[in-house]
DNA sequence: ATTTGCAGCTATGCAAGTGTAT
DNA sequence: AATACACTTGCATAGCTGCAA
């Protein structure tokens, strides 16, 4: 489900779903009924085409979108903390920013430390 | 169970099961009951630690660890034929070679279109 | 947190061979 | 002879990555 959305609050939104994941939730378990509970725009996804595991790909293609999801776990995991990130990822900080540009994962602009909306989740 | 494998016999002996799996096989489904009923060596593998999907292991590693598992597939989808396979891939044959022996699928000695054992299946 | 400029290493396509079996 | 694969190797160059700033 989170896969399938565009996230067009980028790396921002999903951070604070996340948030908002661990203090809502009870247990240890999410499930997709927490998600669509919690943001219901996350969860009400149309469902594109359906990503096609069964019939090979080019394997650039495959590749780009296995390494796009997998950052994206990883930064869940991380909180949305890049520098831990990228640690664990084990590549330099400054190339996983290119990689997310790249994956759309971030866009052009360089809007970087400034709040705005809801992002006063503390910890 | 066929990832898990280590196919000590390489490219050869995979699309030689998927061969037999396609001729000994009815219908259009294959269980994992019919590998370990056509070839116990490679249904009876021992598991091993259990490849981990949730923690986060380096990029560079879950990205090699899916490519591997990707071309494999995509070999066997193909019979074994590399050319073909190399054209689904999208890379050229020459490349496919170089990562086929570098993620250990096929090792370093040039054997190539010779027979011997139990390759006579036709089609 | 986020960019950018490099230098250096990799990966990849292209081309050109070699070998074997139809 | 001709075709179809299998398999290698040498390059040039496009791309990726770490480091430093």
């Amino acid at each position: 489900m989170l896969q399938r959305y565009s996230w067009p609050g980028n790396v921002r939104e999903l951070r604070n779903l996340v948030e908002r994941l661990m203090i809502m939730v009870p247990g240890d378990r999410v499930t997709e009924r927490d998600v669509t509970f919690l943001d219901s725009e996350v969860g009400g996804v149309p469902q594109p085409p359906a990503p096609d595991t069964t019939t090979t790909m080019p394997l650039l293609a495959a590749r780009d979108q296995f390494e796009r999801d997998y950052i994206l776990r990883a930064l869940a995991a991380q909180h949305g903390n890049i520098s831990r990130t990228s640690d664990v990822l084990g590549v330099e900080r400054s190339n996983l920013y290119r990689k997310m540009r790249g994956f759309g994962i971030i866009p052009r602009a360089g809007e970087s430390g400034r709040s705005g909306e809801v992002e006063e989740v503390e910890k």
